[in-house]
DNA sequence: TCTTGACTTAAAGTTTACTTCAATTGCTAG
DNA sequence: CTAGCAATTGAAGTAAACTTTAAGTCAAGA
């Protein structure tokens, strides 16, 4: 696949791609003779994988460091327990972000009563 | 209070919250005669607002907005709007965020899986 | 053959949200 | 009364995560 189909694939521009590529967000991805990458099904599942991860604010260091300990074949242990400082982080936003929501709610209603009682 | 208090009280930065005064993103808190920053009631409730909802990830451009507006008297119907937008964006966000925790979690019980079986 | 459009790299630029700095003022304790 | 600490302002600096630009290569169609 070119980078324009995996682009279109995933949602993400080919420059933004090409970036995760250069800092080592994801491996290097193979390329055909001419040079231009030829993605494979290895280089989709990781861009899916660290796509996933960014929608949830995973931060790009903490990929960086997962991506590069599997690729050097690093113990299973510390793989898993980035992914676990992850989770953690993660579970906190959402609570934070429950919180913040439950706030909101309070405020819309608080609106809504002023807007009803106007009329 | 003074912004020193203040700023221990809601764990900001002085820095920050002199920051989030001059862009507008709290209402232009009250001064001593001369000059310093006198913090009321008023103040605290802003701050305690947008410091939750950063907390969440909203924006900066929209709680100035929303600030402004409410400022300058603007329509509840207004103010609203608003906020209904960003309970959207933090909604979508956590549904993101969730979906994220449950691949992570998937991957957590792989890793689980090889360190189990090799011991 | 010429041109168009997708690809390549490296480097500089952008956006968001702060943070730090520099220069100055002003209260307070010794 | 003066040293020192907290406050003031405006402006410059920083970090993270892209995005854009510049300069170039290469294959395919008019």
């Amino acid at each position: 696949m070119t980078i324009r189909e995996v682009s279109e694939k995933f949602e993400l521009s080919a420059d933004t791609i090409r970036y995760y590529e250069r800092i080592g967000l994801i491996p290097r991805v193979p390329r055909k003779s001419n040079g231009i990458r030829d993605f494979d099904q290895t280089s989709c599942e990781w861009l899916s994988f660290i796509k996933c991860m960014r929608s949830a604010g995973v931060q790009i260091e903490a990929l960086i460091r997962f991506v590069t300990l599997k690729q050097e074949g690093g113990r299973e242990e510390d793989c898993r327990e980035i992914l676990l400082e992850q989770r953690e982080r993660i579970e906190r936003q959402i609570e934070e972000s429950q919180k913040t929501l439950e706030r909101l709610n309070y405020k819309i209603s608080h609106f809504d009563e002023v807007i009803r009682g106007r009329k």
